[in-house]
DNA sequence: GCCAACGTTGGC
DNA sequence: GCCAACGTTGGC
């Protein structure tokens, strides 16, 4: 099994809306490098919620259900998109600053390509981050 | 509102 | 193929 961090802008689709949703589909994804990581995760793959923006924050943990198909929103170029689902919410949800204030997470991709909008996670830091947020790893 | 990082575009 | 200009993301 992987572990992937995904970014969103709450005021665009907040981890609420996917709650709410039950299954999402995690498209508008327009950068080469989230693409290969979109088109390597596989089914039971987990993957923090992460609010970009307005909170910057690890709001919960999905399990990706549909591996990567096209991106029905894409107007041009073969982009994909995953399906995931909402598995627990982060209690608490922990905060950008937090990463940055843990040594042991000073290697997280979030804190070395702040850019990236879906990005690896290892799993010894899917394990470190789970206990901070109250999640069952 | 500003700026750093970084991707993309287009002139040459 | 290089590089300047420009756009976007995302943190502060």
């Amino acid at each position: 099994m992987k572990y992937w961090l995904m970014k969103s802008e709450p005021d665009v689709y907040p981890w609420s809306k996917l709650v709410a949703d039950g299954i999402g589909h995690w498209d508008g994804v327009r950068n080469h490098t989230a693409k290969l990581n979109l088109m390597a995760m596989r089914k039971g793959d987990r993957a923090f919620f992460y609010h970009s923006n307005i909170g910057k924050e690890i709001v919960g943990v999905m399990e990706i259900v549909g591996e990567a198909h096209p991106d029905p929103t894409a107007e041009e170029g073969p982009w994909v998109q995953v399906s995931v689902k909402a598995l627990a919410p982060a209690d608490p949800p922990l905060g950008l600053a937090d990463v940055k204030a843990m040594p042991e997470l000073a290697q997280m991709a979030l804190l070395k390509y702040s850019r990236l909008s879906v990005q690896p996670v290892t799993p010894t830091e899917w394990k470190i981050v789970c206990k901070r947020i109250g999640v069952k790893a």
